[in-house]
DNA sequence: CCATATTGATTGATTAGTCAATCAACGATG
DNA sequence: CATCGTTGATTGACTAATCAATCAATATGG
């Protein structure tokens, strides 16, 4: 009425309003007007804007991405040594943002989700490309050549299972946690 | 109408119903009318036997459950050494049945809404507990005191990423994944 | 004839998505 | 500078569909 946001304000308020009604809820089960209430606009903008659910769910999916890639972009850029490198991304994997409840619940979701939904597929994809392109970059002056794959799935595959367990305890992780995947990395490190 | 089942041949009609169903689905987004349309009866009938949809649903989860702890039973029964325990538990952990579309679908959806279902919560820890506890059980014998629960939990851990990953790419367990986990679990083995 | 299986019909609630109408901002035009 | 028109934001009211759950009624077998 009174007071008209600009498009990109509306987006990102939804997103937000999007995130915090996941938290509540601990899924993505959730209404597009209980969204839109909580963003303190009719249901129909939420449509306006994103045009369908789908769409909202998908551009929320997206932010929490993106906020993760800076965050470990930030930690790489940091990095002065290999060894530094991976520790940055470990740091991004587990920092306490990745531990919010809604963030919890958008990925847990989101995995789910990647099975039916071509979309969510591709973007999941997309994070596993990511984080598999970080690693090895890491690991190639560390490694023989050819080992730096293998590593990297194996770190891979043992960062999603340990932030899952953790995730799934409700807390923030355990420095146990990155000391467990560290402590591999070791173990593989000294076979070199 | 004509035939009368027994309690336990539609039970078990049912859960198989609803498995099918998962597995076009992709999720475990169904509706009770799909279930029961599959499975011959009327929709109400479910609703008789299991109370309610979130019934019958968690009765699905607890069969795969009890599928996944019967075929591990099974093959630590086989198993003469603790090593071989070991590889008893990884070959339950990835073997096709684990892989059917059904299975990684529940199993997906089953993680997300452990997070918002105290029931599905439950389950999902006596999952973990019972496989922590095979898999400390196992290396008892091959490491010092102390150590069993770190590896086992880092098995575990491991065991749950690499099986996401590989469920996700909707086709059987590559055996270069148990491969990946039995090199970690050598590394560790070897530093006693 | 009793207990249990089974269903059809129905309801009540929820919800995504649509649409026409209103409102505010702003720039162009005479 | 006043006016008008265009554009985009915004909403309320509405629709159409979906679905879980209920219940009374019927069938069946022991």
């Amino acid at each position: 009425m009174l007071k008209a946001g600009t498009a990109e304000m509306r987006r990102r308020a939804l997103i937000a309003a999007a995130l915090r009604e996941i938290s509540e809820r601990g899924s993505l089960d959730v209404t597009v007007a209980q969204i839109a209430g909580r963003a303190g606009v009719s249901p129909a903008l939420a449509h306006h804007y994103f045009g369908d659910k789908d769409g909202l769910i998908h551009a929320t999916m997206r932010h929490l991405l993106a906020e993760f890639r800076a965050v470990v972009i930030e930690g790489l850029r940091r990095a002065a040594t290999p060894r530094a490198r991976i520790d940055a991304i470990l740091r991004g994997s587990f920092g306490p943002e990745q531990f919010h409840r809604a963030t919890v619940s958008a990925w847990l979701t989101f995995y789910a989700l990647a099975q039916s939904s071509e979309r969510a597929g591709r973007l999941l994809r997309l994070y596993h490309r990511r984080l598999h392109s970080n690693l090895v970059h890491a690991l190639k002056p560390l490694v023989p050549a050819g080992e730096a794959t293998r590593i990297a799935d194996n770190l891979g595959a043992f960062i999603d299972g340990v932030y899952l367990r953790e995730a799934l305890r409700g807390r923030l992780a355990s420095p146990a946690a990155i000391g467990a995947i560290e402590t591999y990395l070791d173990l593989e490190l000294r076979r070199h």
